[in-house]
RNA sequence: GGCGUCUUGGCCGAGUGGCUAGGCAGUGGUCUGCAAAACCAUCUACAGCGGUUCGAAUCCGCUAGACGCCUCCA
């Protein structure tokens, strides 16, 4: 019996617009592809928020006993700056304004996109593919759809042939667009373009003699089309129809109903059951941009060196605020969020610090089997993170409760209880417990501090108050402060 | 211009045709030598207008606004 047989899961699905039952098509196995990051530079904080939300999936199917294969690609090829066909690759752009080899662009931010995610405690996909790693399976499948007549080869370039496709096809349905509409309201191309139409898209692309990352091929030296790359990938280790696919709401369209047209071009099938797309991230109620100074980067969180915001934050607070939003609504990234959110978060986790310390009794005045059923239903609809939260919030209250003898709990449910917090807290949502006092590394801090803490007892127990408020404040304005409670004093750092 | 998503209390942010979301802030209280911290309790909602309904913040229409996509940015 696997947890997954009795908390069955609903999923919204972009391609039907409604929430629908999750069924894996290999029982207890779940294939799951996201698009990652083309690493040319430092990687979008939106970008982050987007794979926090495919990694709490992730880390909910395992925890449901699931075999989940989760496939998130590096894109390292350059692909050029616009889809009309001209314009410089982004990677190659990057490497000529820095005086390096494209290579060296892809290494350095790919680099820093593992740190940051690391930061964040991102589990490891199951497989990070890069595009350059798979030029031939690439080319295979340019093969394929130019055989079955969805695809044109013209200068050396091969493009896929959006109006013949879509007369058997529908070309649209994932974003909902019809083509009719699209020809109507594209502007006219200055006929640079080798395309036969606006809305067919490069399969291959001959390089132009400057252009340094290119690869034979049967048409030219050249290098593959941007929405290839994710065909080639997903169907190399996902097969060539598989459960889930997610990315940002932005790759809807074009990039993923692309996706589906390759797929249905050379495979005959379309790929995906559940299409997943996360939400925008927008700061201080607009876009991120980085012309207009409203933008951050990720790293710029942890050490609070930007003006958007006004201290540091730790990556787990960060975590913790994005996951208090719906994976599918927009979230406005504001400092006074972080702040609300930072002190939600240190109100949790100084209540599971409460976990092990709670006085047990022979029943239990809370009815806790219904309680922990109400944190699988958050996950099960659609991945609720902030109604988890929202129960979890629940179980703090309870903690304090039976902390302050108000409610009690027995031994065998406090298990459970325990159980279920540390599940969701840190496996499913993924946050890190945060340092307390007890375990600070720096012991010379520690111990200068309880020192100091004992001095002050004694200057109170002797009504000494003029001393023992001087070390109290004085800490205070050092960053340290006193927490006084009921079974003495602790402190915190800031 | 086209398509789509959205508009909830001081702030953030869920959800639902009739039943308290939650967090932060505020207010009252417990604790304290006084504070802080912690804990307990608690106030302020559903953009506007019209319609469907016994009943809508929740469904439909219109208006206003926001955001996204339509140039590959998640």
């Amino acid at each position: 019996m696997h947890l997954y047989q009795e908390q069955p899961i609903k999923i919204y699905n972009s391609l039907s617009g409604e929430k629908e039952l999750f069924k894996p098509i290999n029982d207890g196995y779940v294939g799951m592809y996201v698009c990652g990051p083309t690493v040319y530079s430092n990687v979008h904080l939106g970008n982050v928020r987007t794979f926090m939300s495919f990694d709490m999936v992730f880390r909910y199917l395992k925890h449901l006993g699931y075999k989940v294969r989760y496939v998130r690609n590096i894109t390292d090829a350059g692909h050029l700056e616009n889809d009309a066909d001209e314009g410089e690759d982004r990677i190659a752009k990057k490497a000529r304004l820095e005086s390096i080899e494209p290579m060296e662009v892809v290494q350095r931010y790919t680099v820093d996109f593992h740190n940051i995610l690391n930061k964040f405690n991102f589990l490891p996909p199951s497989i990070e593919p890069t595009a350059t790693g798979h030029i031939i399976e690439q080319i295979e499948l340019i093969k394929d759809i130019l055989q079955n007549g969805f695809a044109y080869e013209i200068n050396g370039s091969v493009y896929f042939d959006v109006v013949k496709f879509n007369e058997s096809h529908d070309y649209g349905k994932l974003s909902k667009r019809n083509l009719e509409d699209m020809i109507h309201n594209t502007r006219e191309l200055d006929g640079q373009s080798d395309k036969r139409n606006p809305q067919d898209f490069a399969l291959w692309k001959k390089a132009e003699p400057q252009h340094i990352m290119r690869w034979p091929s049967p048409w030219s030296d050249g290098f593959p089309g941007w929405h290839l790359e994710c065909t080639a990938m997903s169907t190399k280790y996902l097969g060539e129809h598989f459960d889930i696919h997610g990315g940002g709401m932005d790759l809807k369209f074009p990039h993923h109903e692309c996706e589906i047209a390759q797929n249905e071009a050379a495979k005959g099938q379309s790929p995906v059951n559940y299409w997943m797309h996360a939400n925008m991230l927008i700061m201080n109620g607009k876009k991120m941009a980085k012309s207009t100074g409203n933008f951050i980067l990720p790293n710029e969180i942890f050490t609070g060196d930007n003006a958007n915001i006004t201290k540091a934050f730790s990556p787990s607070v960060a975590r913790f605020f994005m996951l208090q939003a719906h994976y599918r609504s927009v979230l406005d990234f504001t400092n006074d969020g972080l702040l609300a959110s930072e002190k939600g978060f240190n109100r949790l986790m100084e209540a599971i610090n409460h976990l092990d310390h709670l006085p047990v009794s022979t029943t239990s005045s809370i009815d806790l089997p219904s309680w922990i059923q109400k944190c699988y239903d958050a996950m099960n609809d659609d991945f609720n993170s902030p109604i988890l939260i929202a129960n979890l919030f629940e179980g703090v209250k309870y903690i304090n409760q039976i902390k302050e003898g108000n409610e009690s709990i027995s031994q065998e449910d406090l298990n459970s209880f325990k159980n279920t917090i540390h599940t969701f807290v840190f496996d499913v949502l993924g946050l890190l417990p945060s340092q307390s006092s007890s375990d600070n590394s720096d012991d010379k801090l520690t111990g200068t501090v309880e020192l100091l803490i004992k001095l002050r007892q004694e200057a109170r127990a002797n009504k000494n108050f003029a001393l023992s408020d001087q070390i109290r404040d004085e800490l205070t304005s050092l960053g340290i402060q006193l927490k006084d409670g009921k079974e003495g004093t602790t402190f915190s750092t800031n």
